[in-house]
DNA sequence: TGACATTTGTTCGTATATCGCACAGATTGA
DNA sequence: TCAATCTGTGCGATATACGAACAAATGTCA
């Protein structure tokens, strides 16, 4: 690929949209520009061109996303058939555990949901399709991982930033390998409290026909309700059903 | 504004992305230009930027959006803090109406759903943050039209496609605008099949503490389990229940 | 309050990057 | 095999980015 096949005006528009997730609703153009590390003109203009296509507002001095920007997003959702397929699955999955389910892809060090079907609320943060997890410390990253090969789920847990959620959490690379190497053995991932105190989950990978991973499936459950042992037998053969009608159907 | 503070390269760009909601998975390069209307080098120049970013993906022939994608739109449903805040207070309401309850707002014609909380499946359609449902015939557009002045709901109404669903659904515009109107009156929206055969929904509006609508919120109901009537007894008192409760914690 | 310092937003000139067109090579399908 | 369609490339015209300079707003301190 040459170098003008490369719309650099593009790509910086971009990260200018990205700068808004990380911090406040409202960002003024200096703001914008700290976090990209663009130049004031340049984000100055990315902002303007945004306000004037309906994807942000301007009141003079603070920019801020409107809901347009989620057609983006949207363009994957439903261009890809996979959130779609998965649906229907999740919500009677989540109806017959009496738990959430929800379905996610890999995305460099993390989870993306692209659906999901929830309960009762268990976790202090709100998950919807799109919201993201580290990989390391999730089931349904331990999932991803384990049918990543060796070398690269281990280059994925060197570039994540292997923090202590809990004390559960585990962050040594050597004990997460380990445990990768169990979960692609088993089948299934188990997260006892590693993410959020309280929270427990199962996970299994959904394959195509032709046994491909194509996202990871879970069942999350409050711990106080359900221990880690009884995660397994009560949740294991329903995410096994699940994974076999789906295997089918996808692709 | 002058001209050049307009980044058409980047304007160009995001026309491209949301090429692929419309249409299948993949898409050519040809395909892209014809969708967007844009010429087939520079559509060239976008796929192979988005694809070089991790936007994208290409396999010399067709190109397909990666899950990167929905960081852009979670670039606002991150930054902005109301699906976060509503989130909870849809999965109670869904839990103790035993029905699915959703948060939306308005973008041009459409509503898009900003938080939701699914039971049992009743559409044929997966709902997600980020759907869109056209405004004149979802009960969460018809809150919205009341909330809006009367020529700018006139206004919506011409520029959306106003076709009939089901045999139910209103499209004639002094049909919709008088519905639009007992809607302001009453506080409350009531779509009996009008979208889907099957499907019942009652909405509320969201109101900050200044009485301004940020949001419309909804249950939705199989008509075979629940009458548009029993809709009313059943579900206005939960939703005017939330919609009181938030506006306390809204702004 | 007033004067000064600092930060922020905007404009300008110029070097550079991008656009759209036209053409050539590659691929597909009849 | 040929025609039709698609993809990739070179080029001149045009648009954009950068850095710096300026203007406006904001903050600070006596």
């Amino acid at each position: 690929m040459r170098e003008t096949d490369f719309v650099s005006g593009f790509a910086r528009g971009l990260t200018v949209i990205e700068a808004f997730g990380e911090t406040q609703q409202k960002l003024t153009i200096t703001e914008a520009a700290n976090i990209t590390g663009l130049d004031r003109a340049t984000v100055r203009r990315s902002l303007l061109t945004l306000s004037q296509l309906g994807y942000a507002d301007y009141d003079g001095k603070f920019f801020s996303l409107t809901p347009k920007v989620l057609r983006l997003g949207h363009a994957y959702l439903s261009a890809t058939p996979l959130p779609a397929i998965v649906q229907p699955y999740l919500d009677q999955l989540s109806e017959r555990a009496g738990q959430s389910a929800s379905a996610s892809v890999l995305d460099g060090t993390e989870i993306v949901y692209i659906a999901r079907a929830s309960q009762k609320r268990v976790m202090s943060i709100s998950l919807m399709p799109g919201s993201r997890l580290p990989a390391y410390c999730a089931s349904m990253g331990r999932v991803w991982l384990a049918a990543l090969p060796e070398s690269q789920a281990r280059d994925v847990l060197a570039r994540s930033d292997l923090k202590a959620n809990t004390p559960h959490t585990k962050t040594d690379v050597q004990v997460l390998m380990a445990e990768i190497t169990r979960v692609r053995e088993q089948g299934y991932a188990i997260i006892d409290q590693e993410l959020e105190i309280g929270l427990c989950s199962i996970a299994v990978p959904l394959l195509n026909d032709r046994n491909q991973i194509v996202a990871a499936l879970n069942i999350g459950a409050p711990a106080a309700h359900v221990s880690a042992g009884e995660m397994l037998e009560r949740y294991l053969p329903l995410l096994k059903e699940t994974q076999a009608a789906l295997r089918i159907v996808l692709r």
